[in-house]
DNA sequence: GTTGAGCGTT
C-alpha cells in the first residue's frame, strides 16, 4: 500500500496535521504521540450518527473505521486530568494555567543529548534540532586531549514548548537513535520519592522499547522506557505523571499475549533501604533489632551500644533513626551535610553502541572501597565525624539514588 | 533469568 496520511487535530475545528499510516493501513499511537505528546487515542465524529466515536486501539495500534480512514479529521484524546473539571482543555493550557505543574516552571534548561555518533558536530546538532524550534546553544562534549567526541552533548532551546517536545521523543541523528533528557544536574530534588517509574517484570525478549511505549501510552504519557541489555526479562517504564505509575503497581498486564507484572521501581543505586539491609547484616544484633524496623526504640536504649567492633554514639544512632523515619531516608542525611543530592537519571534503551566506547571507567568517581559506607572501621578515634565522612563518600561513589 | 549506562574543564 502506498504511503497514506490521516488528518489529526487537537480539536475538531483546528487545522489538522497529516500523520502517516503503516503499510497495513493502521496508525501507530506512537506516531500520533510524536506530534501530539501525551496523546492516548483518537476519536472522530461519525458522519452517520453525528456522534463522536472512538478509534479502535489495540496495544498501541490504531485501527481504521470500517470504511477506512477516509478524509475525516481525527481528534486527539489525552489521558483524563482527574483534578481538573474541564478536561477539554489542551495540555499546554493546563500546563500554563495550573499551579499543580511544578516541573520545569516554563524556563528552558540545557538538555543532555545521549547516544550521539562520534562524528556529530555542534553544527549538526543545531541543524537537526533547529527543525523543532530556535536553538540557543548546542555543544558536543569532547575529550580534552584527543578532541574526540564523548558521545553526548547539550542543547538548549529558546522556548519551553520546544524543549518539551524534544524531550518527549527519540531522535535519529546521523544514523543513531539519541535521547534528550534533563541532565542530572537539573533534576530538582523536589518530590524525588514519588516514583514516576515502574518496574515491568516477566518481559519477554520480543518486547521492544517501542512495544512497551505504545502499550503503556494508553495509561498516560510515557517519558522513558528502559530495557537492560542483554535480555534480563524486565524493563522500566517512566510516566510523566507519578499517579499513573502508582496506579499500575501491582497489576498484571498482558503485553503481546504475555502477562507482565508491574511493581515499584526501586531506586537505582544505593538507597536507604538497600543500605539499611546491608547494615542489618553487619554484626549480630545491629540491624535485626536496633535498626531494621521502625519499632526499635527500646532495643537501642542500651546506652552506648557496643555493636560488635563499632562504637555507635547516640548522635549517630539518632541520625540513623531519623533517616529511617524521614521520607527522605538516607538522602535526607546527605542533604543535611550540604551535599547536593542530585538524582541519577535513567536512560532510554538506545541500541548498544557499535562504536568503540569511550573509557567507561570510573575516572569521575572515586570508587570508595567498600559499598558498605559507614562502619568500615575508619571511624574509631574521630568521634562523630567518622560517620559523616565514610557515609558521605559512599553515597557519592556513584550517581546517587533515586534516578527517576 | 523480576531492579537500569553513559551527565557538562566554564
Amino acid at each position: 500500500m502506498a504511503e497514506m496520511y490521516i488528518r489529526v487535530a487537537e480539536e475538531e475545528n483546528e487545522e489538522p496535521m497529516e500523520i502517516p499510516s503503516e503499510d497495513d493501513g493502521t496508525v501507530l499511537l506512537s506516531t500520533v504521540a510524536a506530534q501530539f505528546p501525551g496523546a492516548c487515542g483518537l476519536r472522530y465524529r461519525s458522519p452517520i450518527s453525528q456522534c463522536m466515536r472512538g478509534v479502535r486501539l489495540v496495544e498501541g495500534v490504531l485501527h481504521p473505521p470500517e470504511n477506512g480512514w477516509g478524509n475525516l479529521v481525527y481528534v486527539v484524546n489525552y489521558p483524563k486530568e482527574p483534578a481538573l473539571p474541564d478536561n477539554k482543555r489542551k495540555m499546554d493550557e493546563i500546563d500554563a494555567s495550573s499551579a499543580k505543574i511544578k516541573r520545569g516552571d516554563q524556563k528552558t534548561s540545557d538538555l543532555i543529548v545521549l547516544g550521539l555518533p562520534w562524528k556529530t558536530t555542534e553544527q549538526d546538532l543545531k541543524d537537526y534540532f533547529g527543525a523543532f524550534g530556535e536553538v540557543i546553544m548546542a555543544q558536543v562534549k569532547r575529550d580534552v586531549k584527543t578532541g574526540n567526541s564523548k558521545g553526548f552533548g547539550f542543547v538548549r532551546f529558546a522556548d519551553w514548548e520546544t524543549q518539551n517536545k524534544v524531550i518527549n521523543q527519540r531522535h535519529m541523528i546521523d544514523g543513531r537513535w539519541c535521547d534528550c533528557k534533563l541532565p542530572n544536574s537539573k533534576q530538582g530534588p523536589d518530590e524525588p520519592m514519588r516514583s514516576r517509574k515502574v518496574f515491568v517484570g516477566r518481559c519477554t525478549e520480543d518486547m521492544t522499547t517501542d512495544d512497551l511505549r505504545q502499550f503503556f501510552m494508553q495509561y498516560g504519557e510515557v517519558t522513558d522506557v528502559f530495557i537492560p541489555k542483554p535480555f534480563r526479562a524486565f524493563a522500566f517504564v517512566t510516566f510523566a505523571d507519578d499517579q499513573v505509575a502508582s496506579s499500575l503497581c501491582g497489576e498484571d498486564l498482558i503485553i503481546k499475549g504475555v502477562s507482565v507484572h508491574i511493581s515499584n521501581a526501586e531506586p537505582k543505586h544505593s538507597n536507604s533501604r538497600q543500605m539499611m539491609d546491608r547494615v542489618g547484616r553487619f554484626g549480630n544484633g545491629f540491624g535485626g533489632q536496633g535498626f531494621g524496623g521502625g519499632s526499635s526504640s527500646r532495643s537501642s536504649s542500651s546506652s552506648l551500644g557496643n555493636f560488635g567492633n563499632f562504637n555507635l554514639n547516640p548522635a549517630m544512632m539518632a541520625a540513623a533513626q531519623a533517616a529511617l523515619q524521614s521520607s527522605w531516608g538516607m538522602m535526607g542525611m546527605l542533604a543535611q551535610q550540604g551535599q547536593s543530592a542530585t538524582s541519577g537519571s535513567s536512560t532510554s534503551a538506545s541500541s548498544s553502541r557499535d562504536q568503540p566506547q569511550y573509557s567507561s571507567g570510573n575516572s569521575n568517581y572515586n570508587s570508595s572501597s567498600a559499598a558498605l559506607g559507614w562502619g568500615t572501621g575508619s571511624n574509631s578515634g574521630t568521634g562523630g565525624s567518622g560517620f559523616n565522612s565514610s557515609f558521605g563518600s559512599s553515597m557519592e561513589s556513584k550517581s546517587s539514588g533515586w534516578g527517576m
